[in-house]
Formats: C-alpha cells, sequence, structure tokens
DNA sequence: TTGACAACTTACTAACTAGTAAGTAAAATA
DNA sequence: TATTTTACTTACTAGTTAGTAAGTTGTCAA
C-alpha cells in the first residue's frame, strides 16, 4: 500500500523526470512542491537510485497491466497502435513531456547502474509490444511495411520518443505531422 | 582565431554534452581532464550558458559548412542520405554519443534560454536540409514516400536521434536496424 | 626597454547537492 | 494500557556547483 506522501512522490519525481530529466530535478525541489523536509524523500527514498527505479518500475507495471488488460488487448492493430500514439500525444500536451526512457537514455552515461537496467528493460517491453501489435497488423491486411516487425517498431519507437523532443524546439505541430506520416507510412 | 585551450575546452564540452548531458557535466571535469584550473574555463566562457551556445554555434557552423561544399552538394540524394546518416553512426561509435540536438531538447526545460534558441536553431537547419535533399530525391525519382517532404524529414530526423538514444539500452545493433528500416522505407 | 595585453593560477564564495542521525507525535498493535 | 512502528521534522554534513577577484607570467608591439 502506498500512502499519499509516497505516492505523490512517485507521481512527483515522474513529472520532474519527464520534464527536466533525472540530473535536472534535486529532492529538495519535491520536498518545496510538496510541503514536506527533504529528509521525509529520503525516508520513502533513501537514494535518487531508489527514486529513479520506483518511478520507472511504476511505469513499467503501469504499461504491462495496460497491454494485459481487455480494453487494449481487444483493439484491432489501427487501433492499439493509436492507443500507443495516445500515450505519447498526452505525453506533449501535458507541459510538453517526453517520454521516461528517451529521457534517461539521454543521461545513461550520467545515471545509477540499476537505473540504466530499469531503463533496458522498459525500451525492451516498448519495442516488444510494439513488434508484436505489428505482426497482428501485418496478418490482418491493415498494416503494410518491409522487413522485419521488430525493425519496424524500433524506427517507429525511436521516431515518437525523438518527436516528443523535437516538439519541445520546433513546437506541437511537428510532434502530430510525425504521427500522421508514420500512419502514411504503415496504413494500407 | 581559436586558441589550443579554448578550442580543447569546445572539443571536450561537446563530447562531455553528447555523453553525459548538459547537466551532467561540470566546468571541473573539463579543468581536470584538460589539466588546467576551472577559472581558466571560465577565462574563455564567462558562464555554463556562453560554453553551451559556443558548442552548438560552432556545431552549426560546421554543418553549414559542409551542406554548402562540393563534396556534400555535388552528391546524389541517395549519397547525401547517407552521408547524414554516417554522421549519426559515427556519433554512435564514438562511445555511444548522442545527437547534440536531442540531448539538449531532453533537457529543454533545464537549459538556459540562450541555449534553447541555439536548439531550435539547430533543428530547424538540420531538418530543413533533410526535406531538401527529400524534395530532390522524390524529384529525381529515387526517394519514394507519401506526404510533405517536411513531414517525412521530421519523422526521419525525430527517429535518426531516437535511435541513438534508443541504442545505448538496447544495443548498437538497434541503431543500424533502423537506418536499414529507413532506407527500405524510402528507397525505390 | 617598457608597457600592455593575453592567458592563465591561486584562493575564495554562496548556493545547492544527496544523504544522515537523532528526535517527535500519532497511530497501530500486543 | 503499554509498546512498538510509521511517518515524519529538526538539524546537520561533506562534497560539488557555477562563478569571482586579485595576482602571475610570458609574449609582443611601440
Amino acid at each position: 500500500m502506498l500512502t499519499n506522501t509516497k505516492r505523490a512522490i512517485l507521481d512527483l519525481a515522474e513529472s520532474l523526470l519527464q520534464d527536466k530529466g533525472f540530473n535536472g530535478f534535486s529532492y529538495a525541489h519535491i520536498a518545496t512542491e510538496l510541503g514536506v523536509k527533504n529528509a521525509a524523500i529520503h525516508y520513502h527514498f533513501p537514494t535518487k537510485e531508489n527514486l529513479g527505479c520506483a518511478v520507472v518500475q511504476r511505469y513499467r507495471d503501469r504499461f504491462q497491466l495496460w497491454i494485459n488488460n481487455a480494453r487494449v488487448k481487444d483493439l484491432t492493430p489501427q487501433e492499439k497502435l493509436d492507443w500507443f500514439f495516445d500515450i505519447y500525444a498526452n505525453m506533449r500536451a501535458d507541459h510538453g513531456k517526453v517520454c521516461i526512457a528517451g529521457a534517461l537514455e539521454t543521461e545513461f552515461n550520467s545515471i545509477p547502474d540499476t537505473l540504466r537496467q530499469q531503463t533496458e528493460s522498459l525500451t525492451g517491453e516498448l519495442i516488444a509490444w510494439l513488434a508484436s501489435t505489428l505482426v497482428e497488423g501485418r496478418e490482418a491486411g491493415v498494416f503494410q511495411f518491409n522487413g522485419q516487425p521488430a525493425d519496424k517498431a524500433a524506427l517507429i519507437l525511436s521516431s515518437v520518443q525523438g518527436a516528443l523532443q523535437l516538439a519541445r524546439a520546433l513546437g506541437t505541430d511537428k510532434f502530430y505531422v510525425v504521427i500522421e506520416q508514420h500512419k502514411r507510412d504503415l496504413l494500407v
């Protein structure tokens, strides 16, 4: 069971990670924002490494819960893809946040080791689900692409991740333009 | 004219930016590595904001120099695209560095304002050149894609940027897989 | 030869960083 | 009711951060 404070810390840490990066926020930021002392954060998450890992772990759990839930599982391949794109569109809409995986990969060489491992797991899970959805869509005759599904999945994931970043420099429009281009490239 | 020290600072700052992100390195790192005192860095670049801007400005100048040089200008569209992909492949090969634009966009909300503007300019220039190359290739009948060249350019740029990050989590192979997929998607 | 300037070093600061040890108050448990 | 545990606060530390002021040294032009 998560206490209110613990959940609030995780929520804010996730938000800050997507907003400013792992090296871009501190325990003091979280404490001030939540109206507690920074030792309270250390009580729930002894180190920043723990906090970072907990954020990613919760994100992974949430993703697994969704993709194994009937509300996603029973969608058509096109609807699944739209659901996936919508996750990223919602990040863009939410104060221009970026993908957790992308943020952590960018700082990969300046974050703790266990957080790197969490990042690897998350990225692997995202790409695996995308690849399986591409297979399903191609077999159903609604997606069209050359090469291996895993390769096309890597292209799409890298692109939506990159598009959230690109949109910070060039505007929200550029994000949607990329999504529409993917659909043009993929849909029969 | 750049002094040796000033150039060495810029080189190392660029390298660190691509390796650890803007918030992931300090004046002390640079000073120690170069065997000078941190005040020497401040002598050439009074603030970290100045240093960051100088790194991006030099990168932009270098890119403009290349694309306006006959050795790139006179290439076929396919060769131009390969030249572009090779820039990123070389980053990947060079200790898994990522794109400067991608790194700064990820930290967009925790970097100084003038550095944000530099990031916008750089990203705009990269995408504009890519778009013009796509136009040239489509007119020559060697590239094939639906929609506007600017949209396809945004997709490709976001993807190579993202692929360098993805490769940190999933290995170098994933970077090359994305490049090959782009070629399959694009080439006639 | 002198004076000016460039390219530094020495020595420092104030603010911030993650992290800790000891104490407290309220709630759960025995 | 007594005791333990949970969820904190108070008060601190050692290390790092960007940034500064004043002094030093070598080069080059007048």
